[in-house]
DNA sequence: ATGGTTGAACCTCAA
């Protein structure tokens, strides 16, 4: 059982591009964010004609998350508690359910937050906090888990490529981080970096300044899974092959494999 | 060198 999560940074663009991999990997459930489009826009017939399920949650312009799931979707949830005036698309939720039982699964566009003097930067500290405070509700069902998504938060230093060069980075701040190990500490685990507990793998290089080509890139896409879903973690790894494709986003897939 | 690239929508913003 595959469980993937991907910033297409445009479903409209990305579109051919996520057709084939779906094809070709058959993961049984993707999590998408910044599809920059509203629910009508979804191209939900050419998704569901190769065998998905969707929960779409979308928005004009910005942000945008969905699940795709080879399974029955149920409990679909959009949004998070916590500010009534947060218009912004940036999490859906639901419950895949498997032969097996149910896994609940999540895609979450953390904000980017910009700069440490932005308004924004603050607005990326409460939205951790109420997703936090969420999953502390998700983790108390003692079921499987997987919250996964762009995070804009490379974990730690081996996360980054060069962190001296990101040093005061949104992306690495040592609030975020601190926001990120509070919500990692309600009992969850980085799928990747259990599977690969020295690795210094990427899911994001910048589209500026040729961040791939010299591979200057940071890993902040992660999936967060609950004890019962590292239980039965097989695999993890980042499908950095399709950001060197042609008009690729600016994010590779990052994928976790279950044996249920 | 305070740049550079991409996407959506608009003539600029967000990443």
């Amino acid at each position: 059982m595959k469980i993937a999560t991907w910033n297409v940074n445009s479903i409209k663009v990305r579109l051919p591009q996520l057709l084939e991999w779906l094809r070709r990997d058959q993961p049984e459930v993707v999590l998408l964010q910044e599809l920059k489009c509203v629910d009508e826009a979804f191209p939900a017939i050419e998704i569901e004609e190769l065998g998905y399920n969707l929960a779409v949650h979308g928005q004009k312009t910005y942000n945008g998350v969905a699940i795709l799931s080879r399974y029955r979707l149920d409990d679909i949830r959009k949004g998070l508690d916590g500010d009534d005036t947060d218009l912004q698309a940036r999490y859906v939720e639901a419950v895949v359910n498997v032969p097996q039982g149910a896994i609940r699964v999540a895609s979450v566009y953390v904000p980017n937050g910009q700069d440490v003097t932005s308004d924004k930067f603050p607005y990326k500290l409460r939205f951790l906090g109420r997703l936090h405070d969420h999953i502390r509700t998700l983790v108390s069902y003692d079921e499987m888990l997987v919250v996964g998504g762009d995070y804009n938060i490379a974990p730690a230093d081996i996360d980054v490529h060069h962190p001296k060069k990101w040093d005061g980075s949104v992306l690495m701040h040592d609030n975020v981080r601190r926001a990120l190990r509070r919500i990692a500490n309600l009992g969850l685990m980085d799928a990747f970096r259990v599977c690969h507990p020295d690795s210094p793998e990427f899911s994001w290089w910048d589209y500026r300044g040729s961040g791939f080509e010299r591979e200057e890139g940071l890993r902040i896409d992660h999936l967060l899974i609950s004890p019962q879903a590292a239980d039965k973690l097989k695999a993890s790894h980042i499908e950095k092959a399709m950001r060197a494709v042609e008009k690729a986003s600016d994010h590779a897939p990052v994928v976790a494999e279950f044996t249920l």
